[in-house]
DNA sequence: AAAAAAAGTGTAAGCGCTTTCATGTTTATT
DNA sequence: AATAAACATGAAAGCGCTTACACTTTTTTT
């Protein structure tokens, strides 16, 4: 492999010059400009990322820290950042955290060892306290889908009181007013702010809420499956479902099914975050889009304005989610 | 941050010495690598990755390249290499090609300008040529989900015949001797060898393969609709249809409902890949298992242990699916 | 107890690049 | 034509680490 030095012996230049064509900076006439090209393109020669990190102290790559990576949410979170990414010429390294908090940690000092410049975090068990603690560091970090008083400008996130709140107006606006809920894990601030926004719909239609149609689930398809299993064995009748995700709302669905229950005409359901399946599952899912693709466009564009002053990038912080409406909800 | 050197002063030996400690190479008595772990732990000590790989001329990465990053199959890919080379502390720089020849030279080069010990990729449209002349370069390349000749030792492939095979036969085995079938680009050695598989099962089981009950797809959802509308349109009755991906498949199930079919009653289907969602559809779709993610990890041992040197590493070369039976087949 | 082998440690030369500073060369200004 | 400003280039000092080699000390062998 062709260095550096080879190149600028090849054009009669010296390093340094090189070194600016390479990078653009400073200046350097047309003329040896073409040299050095002409002498890069003859040696084939490709930067030494290393080297230029190590002179420099840029690494040019960004670690990313999500729970999975596989999973259709992730995938999407992935492909936004990585696309933006790497047509800046930056590279991603991603390693998945199982949103175990030791493992977050792990992770996050993994990144950190890899000499990363920035930091974009989908993290769910590490508090705000070392967050914030943590964005005090050397490397900038970005957090996606959640929101941090005091790291507010580092933070992209979904309006999920409104989701919730959607979610809840949709079986509302189909006449169903005996709605039972299966919510995430309690600790986890989407969870919440969900089931937040499907209380304020049902408070402002004059419904009560109703413990006994809520079921505490986890997130996974399994859930889904026991909570409806669990709500329709407490005897309280129900004409709707609304999950927290659609991985429930498909487990729910299953069940259903199962039990010998006719979709949509037995139960209506909607889920949440509209993935890629949602769509191929019968009755085709109502649910509300997670944007999620186009957040971690804006995390990325985010990364390259602060970090690597880039300009004229368009970044938005919060993000509203919009229904999607199929066919798993009927008309009362 | 630290330095080594700073190390060194602390814990009042030399450079070498710390390095020796840090990376578990050459001698150092117990007291001294006490001195110098103590003096690690007081800083706060991090290597720095670039400085190490730049003098060692080993980056510790290794370059992933996938047609996508969301998608449930790369998905369990990069679960799959990530988790075991993240456990040997190596990382994964991801990347995606979209199934392109550029882009995936590009990937390539991308990948190999951030100085990868080595690559794993899962490529398409590059042509066999191309890679065993990239085989013959410095950096050693792995390859995914392809059998290519020359580089056999490079590659970890599945059996795609013998799921074409397994699949043919599940319908055969219930009595359809009517089956159509939708297959994935003819590029694709994928496409072929399953498509081949299932004529063999035919030619065994004394049944004429009929063009009439092929279509070309492109292995996503959309075209498993358009494909069932137009083998329905063509006339010729069937009453299964095998599908070269669970996508193509699910997306059959959702054109064949919207024509008012009843599945299985009117049709049954079989896909390929088992991807989580072919639990969810309904019913429930009987298909052949890929087992990738165990594919993936046997990829990154192949890397650990070929380019590491690691030892006791269990690497397949070759693996065989298995059919994975659920209720979107009808007895006959 | 002397010789040989093994163990433990340090010195110093890079790895391939960036970047500051100095210097030489043009071009513009008066 | 003399002077100043702008432009173009090079020399050299690192960035933080690994590693070949040399050297000293300890242990083993005879």
């Amino acid at each position: 492999m062709a260095t550096i030095y080879q190149v600028s012996e090849l054009a009669g230049v010296s390093l340094a010059t090189v070194s600016r064509v390479i990078n653009n900076t400073g200046r350097v006439s047309e003329k040896t400009k073409g040299k050095v090209t002409d002498a890069m393109e003859k040696l084939g020669y490709r930067p030494n990322a290393m080297a230029q990190s190590l002179a420099s102290n840029r690494s040019n790559s960004i670690g990313v820290l999500v729970p999975e990576l596989n999973g259709a949410f992730f995938g999407h979170l992935m492909t936004g950042v990585e696309s933006q990414l790497r047509a800046a010429n930056k590279h991603v390294i991603i390693t998945a955290s199982h949103s175990e908090e030791q493992r977050e940690k792990d992770g996050i000092e993994f990144l950190l060892s890899r000499k990363c410049d920035a930091l974009i975090l989908h993290v769910e068990a590490l508090s705000n306290a070392y967050l914030i603690e943590l964005a005090k560091g050397d490397v900038p970090i970005f957090i996606l889908n959640r929101w941090i008083e005091g790291l507010e400008d580092k933070c992209i996130y979904l309006d999920n009181k409104i989701g919730g709140y959607l979610a809840a107006k949709t079986v509302l606006g189909k006449g169903h007013t005996q709605i039972a809920y299966i919510t995430g894990q309690e600790w986890k601030t989407d969870s919440n702010d969900r089931l937040f926004g499907h209380k304020a719909a049902l408070e402002e239609a004059g419904i009560e809420f109703d413990e006994e149609l809520l079921f505490h689930g986890n997130f996974v398809h399994e859930s889904g499956s026991h909570g409806l299993t669990e709500l329709l064995h407490r005897g309280k009748p129900f004409t709707a479902l609304v999950c927290a995700n659609d991985e429930m709302a498909s487990g729910a669905m299953t069940t259903a099914r199962k039990l010998g229950m006719n979709l949509p005409k037995d139960l209506s359901i909607v889920g949440f975050d509209n993935l890629v399946y949602a769509s191929y599952l019968y009755p085709t899912l109502t649910t509300i889009n997670y944007p999620i693709q186009q957040m971690a466009k804006s995390a990325a564009n985010l990364v390259l304005r602060e970090v690597y002053e880039r300009a004229n990038l368009d970044v938005q912080h919060q993000f509203t989610p919009k229904l999607v409406e199929r066919n798993s909800v009927k008309e009362m």
